[in-house]
DNA sequence: TGCTAATTGAAAATCATTTTCATTTATTGG
DNA sequence: CCAATAAATGAAAATGATTTTCAATTAGCA
């Protein structure tokens, strides 16, 4: 686990955001959390331990978090999203421009879904996953384009 | 593109259902679109060919050929889904057993979103993309826990 | 400690989606 | 071509998730 919770306090000090002990249950709730969650599942474990904090403020809080990039949003079946806690150093994929060769990372890749999906009707114990996209960067379309 | 309006409605057809004019109407929007259409979306389009078609109607179409494979359904940010013809050629993808080197093809990866939001933020034009999971099939499973 | 802007919860509003139901229609067999 | 009928339709209501509003509360700084 990367972030700790002082950590993640910190972060939103920086950004102006008080820290509440609404605040400190909904992400230690995440924190906790190794699986994807949905606002209703979260304010649900938040409320076994602090009754009372709102559905509303874990929407607000996830919002900021999500904003802040601390957590990541998927949307799978259903209608609801889920979040759950970045892991910084997880994995991190790809763009390459197939004409020059130029490399852009990026890691927030919203497999999770799919990866569940696959593994339970294959079942295959997934560990990992290769995710590249390719094309051409900013660059090589405009020379294609003049050419 | 590789079912046309025409194998579509043999295949609604055999699955007993009425070709019926907002289902054609439906069914064309989404075939002559490139793109993810959102339902709300699809329901404009229609009805500017066909006014009077309701919303609860591209629903419903969009529920039957989502079952039936023939449309892929993905979930974006914000809310709403969005769906778009399967292209069965498109491409396909992998899912690599890494002890004894099986390998399970899978079609529906649903990256349509990420690739749009990549391409806006890199400005990169993307033409395709690769995706292996790796992990171990149930036999090699079994095998590491035996052991 | 007191001030102030940020935060909170409740209720209302919004938005997408689903259900209900009475009416209409595509298809099938005569 | 016509009648029978099961499927499909649209309008309205219901549902469920999410967002907004607003008055009351509170964290964190001076």
């Amino acid at each position: 686990m990367i972030y700790t919770e002082k950590k993640i306090e910190k972060i939103l000090r920086q950004r102006g955001c008080k820290i509440t002990p609404q605040r400190r249950a909904i992400l230690s709730a995440i924190i906790h959390s190794r699986e994807h969650l949905a606002p209703a599942a979260i304010h649900k474990k938040v409320c076994q331990e602090h009754p009372g904090v709102g559905l509303v403020t874990v929407y607000r809080t996830l919002e900021i978090l999500s904003e802040l990039g601390l957590i990541c949003e998927m949307h799978a079946g259903g209608n609801c999203r889920s979040y759950m806690m970045r892991r910084p150093s997880g994995h991190h994929h790809h763009l390459i421009c197939s004409d020059c060769g130029t490399v852009i990372d990026f890691t927030d890749c919203d497999l999770g879904e799919l990866e569940r999906r696959l593994s339970k009707e294959t079942s295959f114990k997934i560990n990992g996953h290769l995710l590249e996209f390719l094309g051409q960067c900013r660059n090589c379309c405009k020379e294609t384009v003049i050419r």
